[in-house]
DNA sequence: CCTTTTAGTTGGTAATGCCCACTACTTTAG
DNA sequence: CTAAAGTAGTGGGCATTACCAACTAAAAGG
């Protein structure tokens, strides 16, 4: 019999739920998770293109569109670097910090009930376990 | 100060990983992550198309195409239900069904680095915690 | 019956994300 | 210093994803 490993089974399942809940956040902003994602990285931020690539997982050019349809919307700006006249880095305009933030707002809310029935002990304790997970 | 639910955080940060994970799977196989999802689905159900397209939370027309592509690579079959000329149940095909418990494997696999140093007793807690989200 | 609801497919559209080829700039060698 | 090799980013071509709206076929209700 083929024992599934509960814990991770119960992980893929929760991060299921996650994605679930990112993506109806940024639907309701028309975006999609990736942009989503793109904004969150950018917050603290100003990663030349293959840096930002890097953090997504994505290949070059999927990043070029990526940019430029939220540059098209407004929401980041490319600025040449000046040290190498090749790269390009990526930074949110004003508008983009302002719905990057309130995005962030809105993650919290829709999480949330994620961990509704959880004390103030049992979410540290959540946190530090998946902390751990992210070492 | 917007003090940074470190909790949600981490959870959500966990989930990419966890995400990246399946992806590449996924893709080692040709398959998308979505397509790896319905295998999972059916591996122990045989839905009606539209019970499928709620357990993935997608429009109908979406898993219409799904189908058709899976089908097309012998992992799916559709077959008419009698009690409803309307209806239609997908199940695995025996191909489907070698494939999704390789994946199964395979994802068991890929997620476990997540946990390595993890104890016995975390794991347990890990567990409990997650399996509490999903109630 | 005849209308309304439901199941599924189709067509159209936009976005995603890959690979490959290309340009432009940098770095390294010779 | 110049030629070759490497790196950064873009663009084209492609299959897939997933939406909506319109459609066909079957079922249910009046």
């Amino acid at each position: 019999m083929t024992e599934p490993d509960e814990v991770l089974d119960n992980l893929a399942q929760v991060s299921f739920a996650v994605m679930a809940r990112l993506s109806q956040v940024a639907a309701a902003h028309e975006l999609s998770l990736t942009q989503l994602r793109v904004l969150g990285i950018l917050r603290d931020r100003t990663p030349k293109m293959a840096e930002l690539a890097t953090h997504l997982g994505l290949d070059r050019s999927s990043v070029s569109g990526l940019v430029d349809r939220a540059a098209r919307r407004g929401l980041v700006s490319r600025e040449a670097s000046r040290d190498d006249g090749r790269s390009v880095r990526v930074s949110l305009t004003p508008e983009g910090h302002s719905l990057a933030a309130e995005l962030t707002a809105e993650v919290s809310r829709a999480m949330a009930p994620l961990l509704s029935d959880f004390g103030a002990a049992d979410r540290a304790r959540l946190g530090v376990l998946l902390g751990r997970m992210l070492a």
